[in-house]
DNA sequence: ATGAAAGCGCTAACAA
DNA sequence: TTGTTAGCGCTTTCAT
């Protein structure tokens, strides 16, 4: 022991807890106890074990790990939606990585799952196999048979967008209503009456909840909307670009349109640019996520801000808790919704800014900071779609 | 048995092998022998075992097989880049896309490994617990600590873009010189003499063959080229828009220019656009990429074409043969480079195209269809950057 | 062609 | 506080 303990760590090899707990001269379970951080382990014992761990740089068998004790400790992120759509949206690299930092905190790994071919394969790796201990679902549709047979599996998932008609399944959601709801108050504060909106695609609740809180909107401060100013867009930047064009030849043409998103946002402002339009004097554009490149756009977006990063973590956190929780109390019927606020960030897309925003947004900003905690016990009334 | 055979799978019940065995009235052995495709098995009884798997929808335990065989069947893609940076550019997507389809018909599972910190810890879950049996490294920088530390650990992977002082890394890379080359030679042939060209970041080793490449096919058909015609981009649409606004204030302004990708081809469109100037008749421009986008800008991108899916596919096939190989054979030394070939595609933004090529492309589609078989065994010299 | 038995490297009662 | 002992569900010799 002597001898070998000082040895440095060989490449390509793996040492096993047996290995270790005779380097240290303790049986398999003191060192197993050491690495699950098990309380009963004299404060030496455990340091003089930790010492040895680092020094040959072991790590615990995954498979055997996760064998022993019937769960992987990974868990899914699955986007059921083309991949060229999910790379296209800046939206999903900062959940992705939020949630893959949120796992990291717990001790667990994200995997991104490419749901490539909705094929039964797919599925039962996924969900039969039990690979992972549970899955994020981001973006779902509104009718999505994945959903449906996650639940039939009774396989353990979080949704990320909200699903009011099964209150069984536990939802992380922005407040994609209201924050449509503020940007349609803004358009009509600054006095706009002809006011259109470019949809996300309405198979997706969260285009469907946009869409509804801004038309709601607008019929609250008094202000009709015909069909022809209703486009439907898919999130690409490229199907803004079209329906604003086709909103340009709309007569009257309108004077303000709501983006469902930045991204397509960013198709619309090109759009109105080559048609030698100017934004915001000839037009005006608000979006909706407030993603980094917002910011940037000549003219500076209006956009309403949803916390993406606080929407992944939320998520993992959550769908952690369930796994751990104790099978019994698991169990469905009483699931959390949790809704995150929304709100206006002004910039310069819509004509002269009336508040001092600014201000505003640092204070929410500042809230938002600690972290999703103070989120986790809001739970939401069923939104109404 | 009779009772149980035709019973419907329970939601949420795992079978074991065990079990299945117990239904078929054989040994754990055998059902294990079925599926592992081993053929010493009677064909009735083999048909008999699967339908009961069949009937029952097991699935065998990840875990517990990765236990007892040392391996896991997972395989990680690498792409050591900021997360925005992969998602930006659509090249990802196709290779992601097609390296997970490989590994489907190999019975193998990829897992995007975001490597988000290039902490310790990452490293460690990555390569020393042995989650995933090899690894594909996309887009390696020229010096990159994360390849000398997974040959120092003797871990399987393979590298996609080259790196010739490192004979004994199995490559899988695209002609990037021999494709600038060619965008080179065609623009000189269309008469163009002021040629300028906006890279990638040079410290990626693609970035610098490919400015090679072209500055190399300048040379050859006796063209100089100034320091100013050189601009420096980091493949984002923005960077080279930026790019392309310093060539165009460049005297005398260039007449054409290579773009080193056709995602930063979009940003040097769009700044041409910008400088109320029109491709091809003021600037011409050529891409490299061939993304589908390519096809539909205005006007549509000539660019050199790599096969992207099959470089995907490849790598993971080539990863995979490692991996299967018998352990002495795999020691490096010896290992494969394989270069495909590039080619280019003559659209609208280089001025008149002299070439019939759309023949000329669509015959070398068919032969590329076979599926990168044909590849497996074209073992390159390295080429000299 | 099939079965019996011995692990794979870990966790988790149960003893001590 | 620590060690002993059974598994976890599969693969894989080795017999038969």
């Amino acid at each position: 022991m002597i001898a070998t303990e000082n040895l440095p760590r060989q490449a390509g090899t793996t040492l096993t807890l047996e290995e270790i707990a005779r380097l240290a001269d303790v049986s398999r379970s003191t060192v197993s106890r050491v690495i699950n951080d098990d309380p009963n382990v004299r404060p030496a014992t455990r340091e003089r074990i930790w010492q040895i761990i680092k020094a040959h740089d072991y790590y615990p068998n995954p498979a055997a790990r996760a064998l022993a004790e019937r769960r992987s400790r990974v868990i899914g992120l699955v986007i059921p939606q083309a991949l060229n759509a999910i790379f296209a949206d800046p939206y999903f690299p900062s959940l992705i990585q939020s949630c893959a930092a949120a796992c990291d905190e717990r001790g667990y790994y994200l995997m991104l799952s490419l749901v490539l071919r909705q094929s039964d394969d797919t599925f039962r790796w996924l969900i039969r196999a039990r690979h992972m201990d549970g899955l994020i679902v981001a973006s779902a549709l509104t009718e999505d048979v994945f959903v449906t047979r996650l639940l039939d599996e009774r396989f353990p998932f979080v949704l990320i967008g909200r699903r009011s008609e099964r209150p069984d399944i536990p939802t992380i959601d922005a407040d994609n209503e209201h924050g449509a709801y503020l940007a349609a108050q803004h358009l009509v504060q600054l006095g706009y009456t002809r006011i259109a909106t470019i949809t996300g695609p309405l198979n997706m609740v969260a285009a469907l909840d946009r869409r509804d809180g801004f038309l709601c909107g607008l019929q609250a401060m008094g202000i009709e909307t015909p069909a022809a100013y209703i486009q439907e867009g898919d999130w690409s930047e490229w199907s803004a670009r079209q329906g604003m064009e086709r909103l340009l030849q709309a007569t009257p043409r309108p004077e303000a349109v709501f983006v469902a998103s930045d991204n397509m946002a960013l198709g619309a402002l090109k759009a109105i640019q080559a048609a030698g339009l100017r934004t915001p004097e000839d037009i005006a554009v608000v979006g909706f996520d407030d993603i980094p490149a917002a910011a940037t756009t000549d003219p500076p977006l209006t956009t309403v801000h949803q916390p993406i990063e606080q929407l992944g973590h939320l998520a993992a956190a959550t769908l952690i808790d369930l796994l751990e929780m104790a099978p019994a109390s698991a169990d469905g019927a009483h699931a959390q919704h949790i809704v995150l606020p929304t709100e206006l960030i002004v910039r310069m897309s819509c004509g002269q800014a009336l508040r001092p925003s600014a201000t505003q947004r640092a204070a929410a900003r500042n809230l938002s900071d600690e972290g999703g905690v103070k989120y986790r016990s809001l739970i939401s009334a069923a939104l109404t779609g």
